[in-house]
RNA sequence: UGGGGUGUCGCCAAGUGGUAAGGCACAAGGUUUUGAUCCUUGCAUUCGUUGGUUCGAAUCCAGCCACCCCAGCCA
């Protein structure tokens, strides 16, 4: 790891291009980067992975990242997302640089370098309303007209924009623009807006501000007050590229040193740039803010940290950990090709920090009772079995055993499918941690549904092999009398097709799997898995991850299955 | 029809002129008191395509094709 990101050239482009500067020296050696999420919304993964990034490569190059929300629409931000955001960054695993921050707290500055530009000519107050603005615009393929206020005196600019701030005018009325080209081939350079008017309260400013400034002359700004050192972001923003370079190349440099963190400090200083990478997307899900949005508001799934969500609300609620998010977004990469990583790697990515740290129990989805005819009516055993296969360390539970028990109903059979390794009548199979059974009798109701095994136990089975033939089947178990009801809520793809694109919130609902969520009541689990001293990631043999879900108002506990175990069983030969 | 990007195995992704890393998925074996895990093995004579430069090209040049982004006073 260190060396990687000392000595040998790194693998990727970012990494390169910061081992490049580095090199050079063009920070002074510093790496400062940033996660600025809008706190209009909850995190998905889509933004674990650009947090993973920007915080693992503070970190790899022993720099510093800092978390800035960048708030300058007060119409969609609320408190309640800074909060989450915050909560969720940290049960990553990831520490901000300092205190966090917020774009909004630069407004008065924003606004001195603003009159800046205008004293420079470079910005002016146009009096386009945002329909006319948008026609002298021109079309992708057609130059755009000079706005008739293009050319208004500086003085009088600057005077206008003061009393945009003193709220002389209606929304929409003026606007600050920058004096670039109307016939820029990008559209981004045809005189952007920089400041618009809102007469809306701000969740951080309250009223002190009734325009605001807009998000491309707010984050360059922003970054350099920061002494950002590399800015990423997705790739859309791409064209606003060279506006980002032009704002911080038409302020006084000297007076953005000045404001900045750096202040007049003797390192070099030289402007932050943006770099941008391909946003991450999964098959069968989706992550749009604005149709995950919704989608809860629609009912499509019970709220924004509903389990099948791809918000790390729900992932977490789910059963996913940050080591398997962290892991996951190193595996995926990053690149400039825009592309849709197989759900598969997210689910490895679960599995292997679950399979290794998870502690083991047994539950019964579906029971069958078995009374075992010759284990004394009153005996109780208590055995105790690993809660890990290959980590002694994480000790042994005690497993109550008694003369009835419950097994999983598809773990018997009376016509199995070929290969078959579980209970048949007359058959053999190995209890889990306990002893080898036989099925001697099967009882049905009047219908022919069966109710109940008869079966005998090999005592001498315990902790070894039977004598004089070969039991390959094991199933897990769970003794009637000790065992404790649960609810356990199996999920499968929210969405039907591999890659969904809704183009409308109708599509979204249409789009949704039927069977996203089975649950299922009255399963039964082993009584040590419900200690607190247990946890709440558990894999449950043979069928899957599962975590404790927040306690139910019923007071049934229920356990959401994060991911089933792999299954090759009726692949090619199995 | 303008501008900006991207095209390497089914899915991600290294590679930056010297003869195609790795992960996921898949397949075949082995171990196994989880049909799990683990282990071993296999899996691109080829890098969107056509030409060119070169002793040598995924890497350089030119043309073509496909796909993505941009006309919010959203971020």
């Amino acid at each position: 790891m260190q060396n990687e990101a000392e000595s040998s050239t790194p693998s990727g482009f970012i990494r390169q291009m910061i081992a490049r500067d580095i090199a050079s020296g063009k920070h002074g050696g510093r790496v400062h980067t940033r996660f600025p999420p809008e706190p209009n919304g909850y995190l998905h993964i889509g933004h674990a992975k650009s947090i993973c990034l920007n915080f693992s490569l503070a970190e790899e190059y022993g720099g510093l990242c800092n978390l800035r929300f960048d708030d300058t629409n007060p119409l969609r931000e609320d408190q309640d997302f800074v909060d989450s955001i915050k909560e969720n960054i940290r049960w990553l695993g990831f520490r901000w640089h300092g205190e966090v921050r917020y774009s909004s707290s630069y407004f008065e500055q924003l606004y001195e370098f603003a009159r800046q530009l205008i004293r420079k000519d470079r910005a002016y107050v146009c009096a386009l309303s945002p329909d006319q603005a948008r026609e002298y615009r021109g079309a992708l393929t057609a130059p755009g007209v000079d706005s008739p206020w293009r050319e208004r005196d500086p003085e009088e600019s600057l005077d206008l924009f003061a009393r945009m701030r003193q709220g002389e005018f209606a929304d929409g009325e003026l606007s600050l623009r920058a004096k670039i080209d109307m016939a820029a081939p990008n559209m981004n350079l045809r005189d952007p807006i920089l400041y618009r008017i809102r007469h809306a309260a701000h969740y951080q400013t309250g009223a002190d501000w009734c325009m605001y400034p807009t998000y491309d002359y707010t984050h360059c700004i922003s970054d350099a007050l920061e002494n950002i050192t590399h800015s990423l972001c997705t790739l859309e923003f791409e064209d606003h590229r060279p506006l980002y370079d032009w704002i911080l190349q038409q302020i006084d440099r000297d007076s953005l040193r000045a404001a900045s963190e750096l202040g007049d400090a003797a390192a070099p200083w030289v402007p932050p740039e943006q770099t941008e990478f391909a946003k991450l997307r999964i098959s069968y899900t989706m992550l749009g803010k604005r149709f995950l949005r919704a989608l809860v508001e629609e009912g499509g799934v019970a709220g924004w940290d509903d389990p099948r969500m791809p918000t790390l609300a729900g992932m977490r609620r789910r059963g996913y950990t940050p080591a398997s998010i962290r892991n996951f977004c190193e595996a995926v990469g990053v690149a400039r090709s825009e592309s849709l990583v197989d759900i598969a790697m997210l689910e490895h990515a679960v599995r292997e920090d679950l399979d290794r740290n998870a502690p083991r129990a047994m539950c019964v989805l579906r029971p069958l009772k078995v009374v075992l005819r010759n284990f004394d009516e009153g005996r109780r055993d208590m055995l105790p079995i690993p809660c890990h296969p290959k980590r002694g360390e994480l000790g042994r539970r005690k497993v109550p055993l008694g003369r009835e028990i419950c097994i999983e109903r598809e773990d018997f059979a009376v016509a199995p499918p070929p290969g078959f390794k579980r209970l048949v009548a007359g058959g053999e199979v190995r209890l889990r941690g306990a002893y080898v059974i036989r099925c001697e009798e099967v009882f049905r109701d009047a219908a022919g549904e069966i109710t109940e095994l008869h079966c005998s136990v090999d005592f001498d089975t315990l902790g070894k092999r039977p004598e004089g033939r070969k039991v390959k089947g094991v199933i897990h178990w769970v003794s009637l009398a000790a065992a404790e009801k649960v609810t356990l809520r199996l999920y499968d793809r929210l969405f039907v097709e591999e890659n969904p694109a809704p183009k409308n919130i109708g599509e979204v609902m249409a789009g949704l799997n039927p069977d996203s969520l089975e649950q299922i009541e009255g399963c039964l689990l082993e009584p040590a898995a419900l200690t607190a001293e247990a946890g709440d990631h558990f894999q449950f043999e043979r069928v899957g991850y599962f975590h404790r879900d927040r306690e139910a108002e019923s007071g049934t506990p229920v356990f959401n299955r994060t991911i089933s175990l792999r299954d090759t069983w009726g692949r090619g030969s199995g």
